[in-house]
DNA sequence: CACGTAACTGAAAACGTTTACAGTAATTCC
DNA sequence: GGAATTACTGTAAACGTTTTCAGTTACGTG
């Protein structure tokens, strides 16, 4: 494997002179240099790039799961954009333990420029750890701590909280029950606390029993369906605030016979694979991973961008779009 | 941020006596180095580390597309081994290009230990670039060129395919269709192959126009499906060869108002997310993502080891086991 | 006590790259 | 022609860590 020193070697000059013309300075002799390049099928040798420039072209994303399929589009959006960048992604999964991001993110963040991450709490220590980086970082759908002191992208939670209410409502359904995830989470907050509010402002009270928050998990959301089920409190619809709640709640409900939307209407935040091919053809509010993916990374290049050119900005906070796609799991309550 | 030079002045000692330390050495005053870390919150930098040792516990773990499920959940299954061992991954999604697989390649190889890869080619220019990176590979579910000169995990491809067939004859099936990947791929190749093998020894086969090959794209299932329904051949069954295409072939089906297996029976290689909720819920071949990803990260660490310890180990082929998942999506052919 | 050995130490060099500084040659201007 | 400026060069040191080699001290044995 060459190293700069063959490369100059062979081109009868320097080796300081192979690098300037890397950097892109001129130098007299560059068809000589770019011949042994070439000759030698020359790479210059990212570690002690990264040891002397202090930089490495690498972003580290750390998300809960990588198998999740919306994190695993969410990552596919931030390697697409800064690769056109010349960036590279280190991935690692926390499975929501702010334990495991301490772990890998001090393991790593010296060969890595910048940190992608769906944080797993929203805690103080979370913030003071990511703070305590030195790094550049953008908050991915979830803030920690108080300050304003990262970048952040989400979706528009509230929007689409409200559209999924304002749906249900239209269709007439007034005794309505939730599936939340955990409210220290801006997703499981907002989500909720939006959901409830709109329906507030048209009269509608959402009772306790018809309310369950927990984890944003397959397991919770079957868990949190089944009970509705056994409680029998006649709501005639649901809002799940995620998909892979979603999912499990869907399994509940379709091993109780529960028809949809004959008996219930569901409705649930975040699309996934196959919902229209479901014998009620799931409505959602559709969000887009990879452009959330997308403003993610480039937050971050444009923070690295800061770094190198001591340009100061504030820091942003970057929301995206949100849309009720109607299928065919809600209809009006039945009126018997 | 504290370097060693820091620990040393701190400790009373020298560099050397840090690291040595730090290795697993014993030296004279543990106590003060070791409170001299603490204190100043040393870790070791890994850019440092890997240019001097040539070493990085890194792996580049390159597959189609992060975003696909079933790559996910590989990927998935590889983190979580190498990081037991203090490894971190990579990820790169080459799109099914090798130009990508070579880009992203050369550009890190200095940086990583190893390569867990699935190939976008069977081709010899993709054998002589893997082969010519110097750093252990592991290829995963498909073979590139022809020479054993890499490890290889993949499942079950022959025994999945036989399982399906027969099942399909137990059932009165005769006439049936087959929607194929690439024949150049390993999978895409015995998975067609076997299906074809197993009915012929029965006395059955699939005629060329129930035959479709192609991507092993959502896209490319649904385009297979949609021509086989206008083709109208008369075929009652169908054998998808992986669970990408068999969505796609879902919704055409779907569309078509092609009924479950009330006309045509439909089985595929490959699990996914729902497959029981459908109207019919579909009989698949399933495979276990997550240890393929232990037994290509396990291959890898282990030719790492071979590495340092100078040991030299014969290439490994590792099979790993399908099962036959009964749904509803399969019954008799109809006898009118 | 003298000698040999074991255990530890620190200085220096290595890993591959970038860049500051001093030096040289060529060009431009007065 | 001489002085100033520009453009380029190579040497040496930097980045943070590991490890070789030479040196020192302590211990055991005859």
């Amino acid at each position: 494997m060459a190293n700069i020193h063959d490369v100059a070697q062979r081109a009868g000059v320097s080796i300081a002179t192979v690098s300037r013309m890397l950097s892109g300075e001129n130098i007299r002799n560059r068809a000589a240099v770019e011949g042994a390049i070439a000759e030698l099928g020359y790479r210059p040798n990212a570690s002690a790039r990264g040891l002397r420039l202090g930089r490495h072209h690498t972003i580290a994303v750390i998300v809960p799961d990588i198998a999740n399929p919306y994190f695993a589009t969410l990552v596919r959006g931030i390697e697409e954009r800064v690769m056109t960048k010349g960036f590279r992604i280190i991935v690692a999964s926390s499975d929501e333990q702010f334990t495991a991001e301490r772990e890998v993110l001090g393991g790593l963040i010296d060969a890595v420029d910048a940190v992608a991450i769906v944080p797993a709490e929203a805690s103080d220590r979370t913030h003071r750890m990511l703070a305590d980086l030195g790094k550049p970082v953008v908050l991915i759908d979830r803030t920690v701590g108080d300050d304003p002191e990262f970048d952040l992208v989400h979706v528009d939670n509230a929007g689409g909280a409200r559209m999924a209410a304002e749906h249900l409502l239209s269709l007439g359904h007034r005794r309505i029950g939730i599936i939340s995830g955990r409210q220290e989470t801006l997703p499981g907050q907002v989500r909720h606390k939006v959901f409830l509010d709109t329906l507030s402002s048209a009269g509608v009270q959402v009772e306790p029993e018809d309310t369950k928050i927990g984890e944003f998990t397959r397991s919770f959301g079957e868990r949190a369906a089944q009970e509705m089920i056994a409680a029998n409190t006649g709501i005639t619809a649901v809002f799940v605030g995620n998909n892979t709640m979603a999912q499990g709640a869907l399994l509940s409900l379709h091993a109780a016979g529960v028809g949809i939307p004959g008996r219930l209407s569901f409705l649930c935040f975040d699309d996934f694979d196959l919902a229209e091919l479901l014998p009620s053809p799931v409505t959602v509010i559709s969000r887009p991973a990879i452009a959330e993916g997308h403003a993610a990374a480039d937050l971050l290049l444009a923070r690295i961008d800061d770094l190198e050119t001591g340009r100061q900005r504030k820091f942003m906070h970057k929301v995206l779009p949100v849309a009720l796609t109607v299928r065919q799991s809600c209809a009006a309550p039945a009126t018997s």
